[in-house]
RNA sequence: GCGGGUGUAGCUCAGUGGUAGAGCAUCACGUUGCCAACGUGAUGGUCGUGGGUUCGAGUCCCAUCACCCGCUCCA
């Protein structure tokens, strides 16, 4: 069974050294995470398998390491500075600030379907978004008018059909009610209301942007804490860290303030267009050829959360592949949308690679890649330099669900346009751009197979570090049974489970009595009849489900009840004696490659000749030596984070020079000779 | 941002105003011949933080911080 919640996956880091909360001792700063022993193996791993497929693997790409810190003219001139950021909008009147799209969102959403039989909230509601509409710019002004008209008058040709079931539910003639439901013309007015909310979400969505802007500027939203409508116009609040070069004392927003200023890279892509003509010429290098960067960056997100999948400070592996523009591309070769494919393909394929382990078989591969998907961006969500953006997405367990995690953008000759002087000025209008009067340099290229000069276009691979990480720990993370249970001790949790029943039954008949007599009561009868389901159905499919007993156990009704309490802790370490945890990470991964454990820890010789293994294979690779507990115990520790071999000397190994070397998957042990370890090894660790 | 929840030993948690607890983990000694063994002993906590009520607060009240769940949103 794979990780059911990030919460499994968190504890898990944090008990075992790959992920600490950052300034713990000073109660911790939200979203900056410490990466731990192992955690840093990891993570170097990953950077080392994305560096091998996307350096070393080809023959076009060579690698960068920017500085993080630049003249903040990058950041004015690549666009970030103006639009990398969020609207937010301040009330005039308590002062509170909002994220000015949330406050839409919360607004739009709030008609509820029950609304609909209260024909005034309705109607004023629609009202509302129609005046909103009129602020609109044409022409969505008069589709919205339109769209907001027709849901008004859907409403008000079905509203007779809602005074009718009002009037049948109250009377409870459920036959009149199915009659009318079967009604020819009622189906109708269903339909059309049905199909006028449709288009009503549709028009909201496709319109976002402009809806927000509008719905301020119409004074329709109000303030939830203090409900005036008044708000400063929608503003960006920027979203890049900041910082001076050198002493500077002048107060923020002082020209000596602003000409110090820097910012902390918010992707590393810029690094690598500033770099683009020094690799180009350095190396002789031809289009189409591609640069690779691994590297911090900083966004100062309004809402970061969920453990490491959103943090301010993180860490992308980023490519930018330069191509000719669509223009010179010649017959046969590949253009921009291609090379775009290509990259996505590519990038795919990588991310399950390493998703992967070895023992997956058919079955598992196929349940893998389920979790994977290309997404291609719909035209409202690209960023300002994107023509085109297909992300790379994985299903994350619990309530994270699907997350980006590279993004694979066509960012056209945007960028290096942008950081150029003398662009033609039919290309600043095709890029929306101003001419660059600050930069020193021409981003061009001669190309001798065009002979001609040009700004080449570019395909970035963008990838998460930081969200590789938690991809991979989350697909290696397997909880399985090991050990069957006996029947006797199956009774004994049925038996346990029947307490539990008799004593909740009671407590729900308690409760209903409290209601009865206006009393609070102390369980309430819905929740635990609830959690009395799923226990039920949890134990008629033991033992098959005996890792969803304590799941059952955490249910919401379930809180409070003596006898769950007392059962279970004894379950709790029952079950934990049942199970184990593994991480099936890819070899290249893991972050231990192996571990080297004495049988007998009070025999030296048994103890000199483990420590003289691990100490040969230290050199190669992460090796431990452990032998603080007894060899199961071992084992399960290693398989807890993910060590793909372990090897265990006995008496044997000091007669005939072999060892166990126990794999993590399957379990399974072989005897191998200390001399053929390295090439055992070696093949199967696939570094 | 809104709503709900949690915060007590390294971890999982119990503790309904009166002497801070259990299991696991850790360390020591003994025992232990391959999948979470056992015995004995020891270490470890100003109960998230700051205020308040009280003779007395882990427990009640207020504030604050962090995290989790849901909604919203987002490379």
């Amino acid at each position: 069974m794979p990780a059911k919640s990030l919460e499994q996956v968190r504890n898990l880091c944090m008990r075992r050294g790959f992920v600490f909360p950052g300034s713990a001792a000073y109660g911790g700063v939200a979203s900056f995470w410490d990466y731990g022993p192992l955690g840093v193996e990891l993570l170097n791993n990953v950077k080392k398998a994305w560096w091998q497929d996307a350096v070393y693997a080809r023959d076009d790409m060579d690698g960068l390491d920017a500085a993080v810190l630049m003249s903040r003219k990058v950041w004015q001139h690549s666009g970030h500075e103006a639009t990398f950021s969020d609207p937010m909008v301040d009330c005039k009147k308590c002062r509170s600030r909002f994220r000015a799209d949330d406050l839409v969102g919360a607004w739009v959403s709030s008609v509820r379907d029950e609304d609909m039989l209260t024909s005034e909230t309705w109607s004023k509601h629609f009202k509302a978004h129609e005046r909103v509409c009129q602020a609109m710019p044409e022409p969505a002004r008069s589709q919205g008018v339109a769209v907001m008209r027709e849901i008004l008058a859907a409403h008000e040709a079905w509203w007779p059909l809602g005074k009718l079931f009002l009037k049948f539910d109250a009377s409870g003639d459920e036959s009149a009610k199915r009659e009318m439901v079967a009604d020819s013309d009622t189906v109708k007015a269903n339909q059309r209301l049905k199909a006028a909310t449709d288009a009503h979400h549709k028009f909201i969505t496709e319109n976002a942007v402009a809806f927000t802007a509008a719905s301020f500027t119409a004074c329709e939203v109000t303030c939830p804490k203090c409900g005036s409508n008044e708000f400063t116009e929608p503003r960006q609040f920027n979203l890049m860290f900041q910082s001076h070069v050198g002493p500077v004392s002048a107060a923020a927003g002082t020209d000596e303030e602003a000409a110090a200023r820097v910012y902390l890279r918010p992707e590393t892509a810029q690094g690598i267009f500033m770099n683009f003509a020094h690799v180009q010429r350095s190396l002789a290098r031809k289009v189409p050829f591609g640069i690779a960067q691994i590297g911090k960056a900083f966004r100062n997100e309004i809402t970061p959360g969920n453990f490491i999948f959103r943090t301010r400070e993180f860490e992308q592996m980023e490519i930018e592949f330069f191509i000719k523009p669509p223009q010179f591309v010649a017959e046969g070769e590949k253009n921009d949308e291609q090379w775009h494919e290509e990259w996505v393909q590519q990038r795919y394929r990588w991310w399950l690679r390493y998703a992967t382990p070895p023992s997956a078989g058919n079955e598992d591969m196929e349940r893998i890649a389920a979790r994977f998907r290309k997404r291609a961006q719909a035209a409202d969500e690209l960023a300002h330099y994107a023509k085109a953006t297909t992300d790379i997405e994985y299903l994350f367990p619990g309530a994270l669900g699907w997350g980006e995690i590279e993004g694979v953008a066509n960012r056209t000759d945007f960028d290096l346009s942008a950081h150029s002087k003398d662009v033609p000025e039919e290309d600043l209008k095709r890029l929306k751009l101003e001419a660059n009067k600050d930069s020193n340099e021409k981003f061009d290229y001669f190309d001798p197979d065009a002979k001609a000069r040009y700004i080449p276009w570019v395909i970035e691979p963008s990838a998460g570090a930081t969200r590789a990480v938690l991809t991979f720990l989350c697909e290696a993370y397997h909880e399985e049974l090991v050990k069957e249970p006996t029947k006797q001790e199956i009774d004994q949790i049925k038996s346990d489970a029947a307490m539990i029943r008799k004593n909740a039954e009671k407590k729900i008949k308690d409760a209903r009595k409290d209601i009865e007599a206006g009393k609070e009561p102390k369980h309430q009868p819905d929740k635990v009849e609830a959690f009395l389901n799923q226990l039920d159905d949890v134990v008629s499919r033991l033992p098959a489900s005996l890792d969803e007993v304590l799941l059952a156990l955490d249910h919401e009704g379930a809180q409070n009840l003596e006898p769950v309490k007392k059962f279970r802790p004894p379950t709790e370490k029952f079950i934990e004696e049942c199970t184990r945890t593994v991480l099936r990470l890819h070899p290249a991964l893991a972050p231990i490659k192996l571990a080297v454990f004495p049988l007998k820890k009070n025999k030296p010789e048994i103890v000199e000749l483990a420590k003289s293994i691990k100490q040969k294979f230290q050199k190669h690779f992460r090796t431990v030596y452990d032998d603080s507990a007894g060899i199961g115990r071992l084992y399960r520790r290693q398989d807890e984070i993910g060590t793909p071999f372990c090897i265990t000397v006995d008496f044997e190994s000091l007669e005939d020079g072999t060892v166990t070397v126990r794999e993590r998957d399957s379990m399974a042990q072989e005897r191998v000779a200390i001399d053929e370890l390295h090439d055992y090894l070696l093949p199967r660790l696939e570094l």
